[in-house]
DNA sequence: TTTCTTGCAAAGAGTTTGCAGCTTC
DNA sequence: GAAGCTGCAAACTCTTTGCAAGAAA
């Protein structure tokens, strides 16, 4: 973890920002919930827990940062909120998510099965694709278990 | 245009709500402005120009109710406002986008692009797929040729 | 010192809600 | 006249911004 923290200071410092240890408080949280699709909400009151002075408007500065500079990637799953989610270390495309509307879980599809879908639009709409969302939306495992029981 | 009018008439009728004139205008705003991936702002600004009486409030609780029926779906291209977009008569997936990073147009594909991606995570993730959003975000045909001049 | 960053509070944008009045059946 | 629907205004939620003070180079 050391080093993915050592690696994000590189890319700040590169584009002219320090890690300040508010940003480094922010990102460890996001580094310790890299599965949980945080709000900024949530952010600042993980952070909060171990750097009580902090102020919401610096997270959500920093998060901000962190998504200019492709760190996070900024989602929205339709509720209203915005989520964060740590790009995997090299990766170019963001990956994808499975939401149940049974239970809400959101699962990730480290994955990219885009490659020929993403080949047949950008020859066919003449398009140059730099990234992409995708989302699933049905229900899980464990619902479609329950559901079968009852 | 008449027989789509009708059909969402019979939809809400079917789950026991009416067509009020407010409704009926905004539904008639909606099919002129297919395309166009209108804002709930957007939809009032062009009801009122034939109905000014109509509030605000009025238009979003039919957008809220046109999304529950799943005549419309609400989308969110990540800039914090949803936005409407019709649903194809009969269709059950919902269709995917193209956004320019350079102009700002967003393109629609139509054709379901993800039946083999759909099956592959059925199975591997046990996944129940209900709907898919996918959007690409890129440059476009237009942007492209102009970025090529200079 | 100069520049960047922060915390706070206020402002802003988008959306939802309470309620009285109006329609419709 | 009961139930559903509407317009208005107020409330609410999430996010951004202005600014004075603080930290870093």
């Amino acid at each position: 973890m050391k080093s993915r923290i050592d690696r994000i200071k590189k890319q700040l410092h590169e584009a002219s920002y320090k890690l300040t240890p508010q940003r480094e408080a922010t990102v460890i949280v996001l580094l310790e919930h890299e599965a949980d699709h945080l709000s900024a909400e949530d952010v600042f009151l993980l952070v909060k827990e171990k750097s009580p002075e902090i102020g919401l408007a610096t997270v959500y500065r920093t998060l901000e940062l962190l998504t200019d500079l492709k760190v996070v990637d900024k989602i929205n799953f339709g509720d209203g909120v915005s989520r964060f989610d740590l790009r995997k270390e090299g990766d170019h495309h963001f990956h994808h998510h499975l939401i149940c509307i049974e239970c809400g879980k959101v699962e990730e599809v480290q994955e990219d099965l885009l490659g020929e879908v993403e080949k047949i639009v950008e020859s066919r709409w003449d398009f140059a694709i730099k990234d992409h969302w995708l989302t699933f939306h049905g229900i899980c495992k464990v619902c479609k278990a329950n559901d079968d029981e009852n």
